[in-house]
DNA sequence: ACTGGCACTCTGCGCGGTTGAGTGCCAGCC
DNA sequence: GGCTGGCACTCAACCGCGCAGAGTGCCAGT
């Protein structure tokens, strides 16, 4: 049905059209690609193309655009992973080396990201359930008040202030911390809640109001920020490439201001490790309908700890793009397996 | 030279430019406000108005539109504040009062002000120069290794990893923690470095080395976060009203990603607490000049932390507007204060 | 000092014709 | 059977034109 030279004229309308943003008829394409046949062949070979849903064309005395269903052939079978370039590689090097903390490193992932694609950059903080405790302490700002601080062995840090049902002096937060810390630090943080159930029953009867207040503020914590972080950038990239986006660029905006659509973006990878494409009709929020997203997961060793990826639109560079993303993600789980 | 009236025409101008986004003529301008006069009477003001430099014509034949110079005039003497609805008022509080930490309250306060005034809100964190060390932890990593915590009066929490020239045991840590917070705990930021300065030589032999790396680390971080923290929301309120950009909104996505520009857009405020607004040219950055800015500061009590804002077309409700970013700006600082 | 009237100036819009790229189809050729 | 050159056809984009309408500036009159 698809023999190799219509595969071959599909891989050649894509590259054009990336590289054009217009139409391209049969005329021009055997002038840019050495086919070896004539327009009135490739022509035929377009009619087949059309018929399958490969392309389609704008309007009826038009080139051929490929369609959804193209892009994806394209990415599935017809293109090759572009290596990143010597400098790609140092940029990448030497834009994260000297991250100061994790706050900082996302930070800077996200503007590598969308400095080396020319695309928005999304990247998502390590998921607090696939981390683990490197430390819990606590922090007595008063004689009823205490500070709580999580401290992951990815790096992140959450904090919560924690009212005392009675006094407490400082000594006994001592006592508190140590006997917290020997329960869950190096524990799995989805492990924590068991780890900690009967805490407060075994404690003296003295701490024992101030522990299950801590108890009870530190797995609420744990739960109510499953919804996860994500941090956004290179935005202005959209409006650079307006015109790849029929309906504008506003629903796309939209929708990356809203986290929840940002971190099912993400989410909705499969395999771990390996860089994604969602091109299009497969992302399932309306407003991202014409554009196409780049993804992989990063993580330290075989722990997968979260994704990031860039959002353009569907007439991308897809192996320069995939292999950007991926070489960032490895190094980023590089980065935080060292640390 | 300006009389009433004038200023009446120049305020009615104003108020059915930003409602229509089209040039207004003087028919039109009697019909919808009652000035009392005849149209060709209202053009013998604008004539004038023109000359003065408040308002201009994009072409011959078409009607007027207001220059900076006229918004400016505007907004010094011919706005009265509006006073924020009921709704708008519980809005508010509703929002921000169920703030976790202070992550959570900068983000909530973005999209808070987005929401509220339909604009581009840019919230920039407590300034550490001007909060005080609630509490300095350290963490024991390993033999060799510190995490190092700072958190402030105002929530903020810094941190740092540290390598440290020997071993250390958990006993060393904690006598040098104790000894670090009696130092600086409640001490203002910005005297830190004057506190510190001669902490490692007045060490024992034995923790001189790791107090020493300690304190660079930390007097590190406090110099090197001088670029502080600045939060963007609603950044798709500008492709909203994109044709209120003569130059395309790129310029203007472009310069509210960097951080630098932000910091300076906010922190140009000359009066504290007020409401300040800089329209058009008034903005140093060049991307930003057909935009105007409204912020305020907010801090806790008689101290300004740092500032919160708009940004929008020059075109926009400035009454209302101002209003809004000030509420905010007030409601943010009580909170800070109460914590 | 204000008003009504008038001539003038432009932009925006719709119309029709032209251009050119690109297609589909067909008959002929290897 | 597959490829090619030729040909008629289609349609968006462009251009020039004229018209309508909104708005102005100016002037003479009240």
């Amino acid at each position: 049905m698809l023999d190799d030279r219509k595969l071959d004229v599909l891989r050649a309308i894509v590259q054009d059209f990336v590289s054009t943003n217009e139409p391209v008829g049969s005329k021009a394409l055997v002038e840019r690609h050495h086919l070896g046949v004539s327009p009135a062949t490739v022509r035929n070979d377009m009619a087949a193309l059309e018929e399958e849903g490969y392309i389609a064309q704008p309007h009826t005395s038009a080139g051929r655009v490929p369609t959804d269903k193209g892009y994806r052939l394209f990415v599935d079978r017809l293109s090759t992973v572009k290596p990143l370039s010597g400098a790609e590689r140092r940029a990448i090097e030497q834009f994260l080396d000297g991250s100061l903390d994790l706050d900082d490193m996302v930070s800077r992932t996200v503007r590598l990201l969308a400095q080396l694609t020319r695309h928005v950059a999304v990247v998502q903080y390590p998921i607090l359930d696939r981390s683990s405790v490197r430390h819990l302490e606590l922090i007595r700002l008063s004689d009823t008040r205490l500070m709580l601080v999580l401290i992951t062995d990815t790096g992140r840090v959450e904090q919560r202030q924690v009212d005392l049902p009675g006094l407490i002096d400082e000594r006994t937060v001592g006592d508190l911390r140590a006997r917290l810390n020997v329960r869950i630090a190096g524990k799995a943080i989805r492990d924590v809640p068991i780890e900690l159930a009967d805490l407060a029953e075994a404690e003296p009867l003295a701490t024992r109001g101030a522990a299950s207040a801590v108890v009870a503020v530190l797995l609420a914590s744990l739960v109510e920020r499953h919804e996860e972080r994500v941090v956004v950038g290179g935005a202005s990239n959209l409006t650079r490439l307006a015109l790849d986006f029929p309906d504008s660029v506003h629903p796309v905006l939209e929708a990356l201001e809203e986290q929840v659509v940002l971190i099912r973006l993400l989410g909705e990878v499969n395999r771990p490790t390996e860089v994604t494409v969602r091109i299009g009709d497969e992302n399932s929020h309306a407003g991202l309908r014409s554009t196409s997203v780049v993804s992989a997961t990063y993580g330290s060793g075989s722990r997968a700890l979260a994704s990031l990826g860039v959002l353009g639109p569907m007439r991308m560079d897809y192996p320069g793009t995939m292999a950007a993303v991926g070489a960032v993600a490895r190094y980023v789980g590089r980065i935080l397996a060292e640390s």
